[in-house]
DNA sequence: TATGAATGAGTCTTCATTCAT
DNA sequence: AATGAATGAAGACTCATTCAT
């Protein structure tokens, strides 16, 4: 029953992301391969780990595209709900490619492609600016930072089992949108 | 022109911070020194890594207690006084000892201080929960989880240049207290 | 053409008979691998070493066996053939394995045997001495460590080609039992 | 206190016989100097080790001629009184210059010296065999390597603590001159 | 003279990768 | 297609030795 190709991957990034680090060895190992076939499959470990980033923008893609941030012209209510669903998609994505977040490569085809979603995802952001929905006082280009930095605190938390894998998405919003603050602090 | 033990803890954390997995000799070409003399100071990767640990373990236990969260019975302006002088602080950390917040390591150690700080930290923010400073609805160990979260996303702006140091202390509170939300969005 | 573990053993001992103090890569030479190889059949050096001393080990408890020494309620001429018997499995033990003789290890489990095959050793020269066929005015472990070092002699001698190999048992049984003085000498 | 050259050796010989492999940095350590001081009294470690080579074979040779083995003519009693003298005072040898008796040294000095001296005693033993003192149907070259081997066999056991260092003489003595054997045997 | 500091060369070990079956 | 075997390159660490004080 031969391992596919996906499922290499699917092994690759559940352990990769437990030890960064892990060599191709342990990975194969917990691929249920030999570390040739693993190579067969990708002929180096950069391309291993270029697929992994791919698959990972892929996701990121996909949930910018059904959040519909591309959408041009939409109100305030219609951004505050894309906004939302933005939101939830990347905490998905967080959770299942969490390591590539932060992956070293050298991939010219990757460092584009990511560069190009996070342009559109910072062009969103300043439409939810001047819509009004985001606050106008941060620079756009923190604000996209700070979703990042939540995400990566996210995934952290749940790694730890500290927090409840449903209140994901909610504290995230909370903390996202609204913050830490005591509301009452703000009359 | 000896190098001294503090300059080469400089400059490795420099150099880590911008390749976490650099090589001694890397660490030692950066320092100016040569492998064999880095180990003279070290005598072996992990020592190096758990000197700067500890170094960053210091600079944190040193951000909470100049801010003073360990002062009980303090009112709610003092709390939240008490509350941005230790994110101010916390700032002061990421940016100068980043990479170590991450760091795998394996020293009891700085495991069993690193608990100890997070501890302090967290009943804290319980005490500013309980005193209408911070919300509430929001578990206390996701707030705390969501500072780290936040530093990580300002030290990484930082590094890539698209926000003022100057404006990295405000931009952190802002963020963490308030959220991205635009306060019309509130009423 | 793959070299067997076996073989990479043989070569091993080869040389570090000649050079005790080998490296690696010297070893892996003369066994006609790589470094790297010879790190694949034994994961580090030590590794390689308890292995050679086990074999070793082997020899020696399969030279003790063959002689018979543990066979009890033996007679004086029973015990004079055994007492051949084990001297000529030990010169070539020492003719093969020789440099093992005075390995240092720090491996729990050859330590272990080596001592209860020094034992068994030790108790077949007591057996000798109560029978009269060894001389009781010697300690019992000064007859045991006469005879290694009368075979580390042998091994040297052999080595420098001093003496012809066909000839090496009658000469450490010789001198084993009778000494160098001449008969004459005795009367 | 200055060190002397001469203490230094002490502990070094003291040291090397403990732990052949020691290195120079224990070696200093041993001698309660700094491996810079080492290295001021001995250039090179290879000048360490020669020099150990070296007062080794002074206290062979002194060993020698201390026994008279050059004094031609001498008769049976008085040849039976040098080897006994001989050997008692290769076992004082032994037992300071242990380890050195077996080094690996490229100094041709050495060798050379080491040669003359072996030559010396093979020519004694020759006239021992002679004259009827020791006995001829053992090549001399093996008797004189036998005396090596048992002297390796007295300093292990005198390490280990296994023999008497009162007893050492007398056991070396009997077991090279009459062996292991019981007399009955030779009845 | 004595020594702390510095280092080039060498050792062990691991890793990603290739090859032959 | 899959894999055991083999290896070059690189990394951590040690050692003998030199240098500056």
């Amino acid at each position: 029953m031969a391992v596919s190709r996906e499922q290499i991957l699917d092994a690759a990034i559940r352990h990769l992301n437990a030890s960064p680090t892990a060599s191709m060895a342990q990975i194969a190992e917990a691929a249920g391969i030999s570390r040739a076939t693993l190579h067969r499959h990708f002929s180096s470990r950069d391309d291993l780990v270029v697929e992994l980033g791919r698959r990972a923008l892929d996701r990121w893609e996909r949930a910018q595209d059904e959040a519909g941030i591309a959408e041009t012209g939409a109100g305030p209510a219609d951004l505050r709900a894309t906004l939302m669903a933005l939101i939830e998609g990347e905490v998905g994505v967080a959770e299942e490619h969490g390591f590539t977040l932060t992956v070293e490569t050298t991939s010219e085809e990757l460092l584009a492609r990511s560069a190009e979603l996070e342009r559109r995802e910072l062009a969103f952001i300043e439409a939810c600016q001047r819509a009004g929905v985001l606050r106008s006082d941060l620079p756009a280009v923190w604000v996209s930072s700070s979703i990042y930095g939540l995400l990566v605190a996210l995934r952290e938390s749940l790694r730890r089992g500290e927090i409840a894998p449903r209140e994901a998405t909610r504290l995230m919003v909370e903390s996202f949108l609204r913050g830490a603050s005591d509301k009452g602090d703000l009359s």
